[in-house]
DNA sequence: GATTTGGTTGGACAGCGATCAAACTAAACA
DNA sequence: TGTTTAGTTTGATCGCTGTCCAACCAAATC
């Protein structure tokens, strides 16, 4: 039921959310997050094919960033975004970045 | 008066763009090009405090990334941001982070 | 208490990236 | 043609980062 360290909201830095967006793994498991809510770690790793070691440290980068929250529930972990308070200081920063994830706009075919 | 190689528009990918702006020097470069426009290297180089080299090598990044384009005129390079083409591919993402990165918003003061 | 389970931590490794200095290149100018 | 100017390229350094593996740890279960 205790929450790892994370930044209070009014602390979290533009450049440390970037840099932990800037990231194919960490960007496709905010992208999940953001579509399915709140999800265990290990929900989570099954669908990823990297180790779990290595997911930990993913987890942690995002989470010192301040774009996600870690509760512990007993043995496991349930992560999820922080998205209001993310959208708070820096509004629509997450959600842009979550459209161009999942709907990249392509360029309309040129005829002639 | 040409120009040096950069990503069609349509082939601008979302972990490079955030990849070029979570980096503080490019940040501020991005922010100040937002504000001031088009600029010339030697003019951008003057107010940081980074080797010209150092600099050249951001300007790549940014530009391989597909967030400027750099114009040879001469014996001197013009720097702007591709804000239309990045705001059509990933809509309001560029003026979200400028927003974020000049205006960060702070949480409001408790008095209790 | 011993074992399983869910996840972190530490070590090792390879690759990348920010930085500076020095050498280079191409344009402009004297 | 030689020199200055604007910026790139190359080389070196150094710290960081993504990855795996192995060891560890705490909660839950047997």
């Amino acid at each position: 039921m205790n929450v790892p360290w994370e930044p209070p909201a009014g602390e979290i830095r533009l450049v440390d959310v970037l840099d932990a967006l800037a990231d194919p793994v960490r960007l496709a498991l905010v992208a999940r997050l953001a579509s399915l809510g709140s999800e265990k770690c290990t929900d989570i790793n099954a669908d990823v094919n990297v180790h779990k070691s290595t997911m930990s440290h993913h987890y942690r980068v995002l989470r010192e960033a301040g774009v996600t929250r870690t509760v512990v529930h007993g043995r496991q972990r349930w992560v999820r975004l922080r998205h209001a308070e993310l959208d708070a200081r820096f509004p629509g920063l997450l959600d842009s970045v979550l459209s161009a994830a999942t709907h990249p706009v392509q360029p309309t075919a040129r005829h002639g």
